[in-house]
DNA sequence: ATTCATAGTGTAATTGATACACTTTTTTGA
DNA sequence: TCAAAAAAGTGTATCAATTACACTATGAAT
């Protein structure tokens, strides 16, 4: 199986309420994954948990990006329609710190026992169709996300091990949307001396096979000091 | 009078408890500003309250940066002992939502009522010396300042609002702690559109006076939204 | 054997970054 | 009034990085 990386994708979660007696669909509607933190829970174990309960993965990359806290927040006509709906007192007050991760959807089935999940491509996620000010959370994620990209090859985590140099191009050029010239995006790869060229080859694939390439975490974790104690 | 920037600082908060029968001081080191959130203010307001009770400034250029909300954030025995003076629960989980504020500290006089507040340069804060995590909290601001620093020119904040390159160039130096040639510094500058030469020169100074420039915020916002538009 | 699909490669031109030293202007005080 | 002090202001040559651009190589499928 040759997966190769081709969109962009966020997790939501479907927010729906049935009138109980006329059958009416009162809410079909989408939010970000989230929950409450628990006492005595660090903040990252919680993004954690909630992204466990997901997907059944551990030790993934996170990222806090952004507290919103705004004390309307919640009060569109629907936002308060589904806080009664489940028991919470819609007056409450209601900061979310939020996080942002990065996941290679391969091999994830994402469950959730009472809702439906669903991975949604970004660049079709309607504004309005997302609770809350999720929205605007999401925008941030994607701004905080491309900017640490820029300066940090956190981009892996969404590759498998062994990579090929188009892939890495195509979710370059995914997250930033745009494209770049094959050969100057090499080049600047080249630079990388953490990412490193493996012997294999793809197999199977009905063109010229690409090479794999893989990344090191130790050269780029030494080359990363190395900045930091010298040109900074 | 002309001030020429100097030195970054932070304000910082004196914590002072003296044993009421031996006169003994118990607690003597420093805190961030800070203060708990009011029911029904935003995030942002909160930020600008605590700036605004200690400097007595409107509309002061602001950024969220960081929340921390570890459990036992506040379990040094120092920081346990004050939570009690204070008639605070000390095992009450406390989040707090972090910005920095960039201000010029020229016509300042910072004032608290029942506390000492101080300016202190960032590099002679020592560690040990801030209470609960804001070592922690003050270095990650420091960070965020310097990332913001490298991609907005937000350090307009801190100088007059004509100022020299001479200054420029200092705060630069200041904040990302290092020198840089002064021609090619000014080779950089002068790519900038929005840094506007005046025809001002400084008065009184007893050597060759330098030319005033100036920071045009529309001009700045206007090729910024370019940048926006077509190249990311 | 041909077609299709994608991998993989080099060079020239332009732009940006760096290193580097002297002259100019004003005040001050001998 | 002249010399010294202090900071402003300026140009060029080298090297590194970025961009634009088009063809050949490989393997599978037919």
């Amino acid at each position: 199986m040759d997966l190769t990386f081709r969109d962009l994708n966020v997790i939501l979660v479907q927010r729906e309420l049935t009138d109980p007696i006329s059958g009416e669909k009162l809410i079909n509607d989408l939010t970000l994954a989230g929950n409450h933190v628990y006492m005595d829970e660090q903040l990252d174990a919680a993004a954690r948990r909630v992204l466990f309960d997901l997907t059944g993965l551990h030790d993934i990359f996170l990222e806090q990006f952004y507290t919103t806290g705004d004390p309307d927040r919640l009060s569109k006509p629907m936002d308060q329609l589904w806080l009664k709906s489940i028991n919470k007192n819609p007056s409450e007050r209601v900061v979310s710190v939020c996080y942002y991760s990065l996941i290679n959807s391969i091999n994830i089935t994402i469950t959730k026992k009472d809702r439906v999940v669903l991975w949604v491509p970004v660049q079709d996620v309607k504004n309005q169709e997302l609770a809350f000010d999720h929205a605007k959370i999401l925008e941030n994620a994607l701004l905080a996300l491309r900017n640490k990209l820029k300066h940090e090859p956190i981009s892996f985590e969404l590759l498998p091990e062994k990579f090929t140099l188009s892939q890495l191009q195509r979710l370059y050029e995914v997250v930033f949307n745009t494209e770049y010239d094959k050969r100057n995006f090499r080049k600047k790869i080249n630079k990388m001396n953490y990412i490193i060229k493996l012997e294999e080859k793809q197999v199977g694939v009905s063109h010229k096979p690409a090479t794999y390439f893989s990344f090191d975490r130790n050269i780029y974790e030494a080359c990363k000091s190395e900045i930091l104690n010298f040109s900074s």
